[in-house]
DNA sequence: CGTGGCTATGAAAGCGCTTTCAGGGTCGAA
DNA sequence: TTCGACCCTGAAAGCGCTTTCATAGCCACG
């Protein structure tokens, strides 16, 4: 089961010999210890860059018992909204000395193994949205592993981060009322994310604080094109605005209005560079901030003693007003 | 230097005697060897369940003599180049049954230190652009790491996969004429990527092919905002058409157009959402197919012996036409 | 010149796992 | 009943590294 191709790799007992010292010192060495005549680390270094040496990873990781690298499990990429947050995570662990392995369930049947297989890689793990079910949390969990969730409901006993959503989407609804809007559909599917279904919590808090009728969600996945064919449907008998349950869904009602589809206002979610440019209102969230966040908290959890207590957290959520929603200020309709 | 929270967690001895077997036979009922009574395996399993036993990796690495995961090196996240680019490569690399780990040098001093640590953890790595130097690259090689470089030039002995940048930026030149411009101006640094400096040497290939000016490149970051600045110079005095090395780029310059300087053609390349929305005229790339064909690559390589020779393949990559780069049939201007 | 106290180094154990090799048990055939 | 064949299991080695513990060598001091 050896991997085939190349010469192998030298190793410590290479490096020593060549050095004319232990593996130990070898070890301490390279390890900048203080216990090693400069002289000495002189020799070894010269032997390791001769030989070529790469340390090891594994074996240093079972010497030392721990890994020294985090893993984060995600849907996908596409879309900013993950890259950014992996970023910000890869960012603050990189300054914490641990590696980042990465996990994309997409929509692979075996996600759960591959997040347990994962999980004996790692220090700790971060877990984002709907990547795998609460029972597969709640087992690596008991295992004692660090873990925190991101932009998913809680599980007692674990770290949890989100941004704020129900809050943030009665804003955006108030600010469609001030509009004048008085019909409204949302589309997306609670059900598939805890963050849709925070989305259209609000939505259907502050139209029924309004005395107004709560649409049915209208359920659709979290791409263009589905954003655009439900649209296309939806729009033969257009409400005055559709709040989209992310900006690409409602950048596809955005192209479903341009097919000739009416003039219904339009909100999306996320702030993409892309809302920019189409003028879609929608709300931004600091996900750099969230993967960072994570990072830290985990670190802290790694390195603490007795563990902290769990920790879950809200960050702010920003609207972001464009012309998507009708014409600034609102006189005209 | 104990990991310090949490109980340590349970290894094969443990579970091995829970069961009442052995470590070899706790081994061989978790892998689904053959040689174990379905009866042993069994209880093996519910030892380990109870226990809640997750193997450790290190262990299994270092006795396989291979860590089932491969690395890339990338230089930031941001814009969706190459978050897809990981993507494919996650993808295909997860097919092969390995872990990925990832390394966002963005402009941390200590990359190529990095670069060396991550060589130790993986059994094939892919470096991305501009994130360490020729020198880095050929150290890693000449240990016999696997190694496959992505959008960046080749090095001796290493496979290399590109897309296409001067043929693309030639037929986009071509096109640009076609509109009847006649001034251009460049927007990146050709020293600062090989793509940019492909994209311009296309560029200035086609206007010295019709014997017009060939502008000298203005240096410039590859985001919006540097883009917006630099536009907002140049637009003084605009030439008929603004070549960006990047969508990000081209949309500063789109927004320091809509700042009122001139009506000058603009261009791209990436083919981001964004561009779509903002009409931007840009060349698309198979970018999961990059990462997606660099995993496979690295898959080759890790399990052939001998290894197979260097490869290098170009990606196509395909004119996008929309209205940035002015009306179309091209009769008016 | 002897001795104690350092300091640089080496020997060896051990991290958790896989795998080879050997052996005990069981069963069928003689 | 005995013997060989075969199957399942265990003992143990070994992957590459860190770290503890012991020690050889050195210097300063008495």
């Amino acid at each position: 089961m050896k991997a085939l191709s190349g010469s192998k790799a030298a190793t410590v007992y290479e490096v020593a010999q060549r050095a004319g010292v232990s593996i130990a010192t070898v070890s301490r060495a390279l390890r900048g210890s203080e216990l090693v005549t400069e002289k000495t680390r002189e020799r070894v270094r010269a032997a390791a860059a001769e030989l070529r040496f790469t340390p090891n990873r594994s074996g240093r990781s079972l010497a030392e018992g721990r890994h020294a690298a985090n893993g984060i499990v995600f849907p996908d990429l596409v879309g900013p909204y993950y890259a950014e947050v992996v970023l910000g995570y890869e960012e603050t662990a990189a300054g914490f000395g641990s590696s980042v392995l990465i996990l994309a369930t997409q929509r692979r049947p075996d996600a759960a193994e591959a997040v347990r297989e994962l999980a004996g890689r790692v220090d700790g793990l971060a877990i984002m949205g709907q990547t795998v079910g609460d029972d597969v949390v709640e087992e690596i969990a008991a295992t004692g592993l660090p873990l925190v969730l991101l932009a998913r409901d809680p599980v007692a006993g674990v770290d949890t981060i989100r941004t704020r959503n129900e809050g943030t989407a009665a804003s955006l609804t108030e600010h469609l009322l001030g509009h004048g809007y008085r019909s409204f559909a949302f589309l997306g599917d609670p059900e598939a994310a805890p963050d849709v279904a925070g989305r259209y919590a609000g939505l259907a808090a502050a139209l029924a604080a309004h005395g107004l009728d709560v649409p049915e969600p209208v359920p659709c996945a979290l791409d263009l094109e589905s954003g655009r064919k439900a649209a296309l449907k939806l729009l033969r008998d257009p409400p005055d605005a559709v709040v989209g349950a992310n900006d690409e869904v409602a950048l596809g009602v955005y192209l479903a209005r341009e097919e000739g589809a009416g003039r219904t206002a339009i909100t999306g979610w996320d702030d993409l560079l892309a809302a920019r440019f189409a003028g879609l209102t929608t709300v931004a969230q600091p996900m750099r901030e969230l993967g960072a966040t994570a990072a830290r908290w985990l670190h802290e959890r790694i390195n603490t003693n007795p563990p902290p207590a769990p920790r879950r957290r809200v960050l702010p959520t920003q609207l972001v007003v464009r012309r998507s929603c009708g014409p600034h200020p609102p006189e005209e309709l």
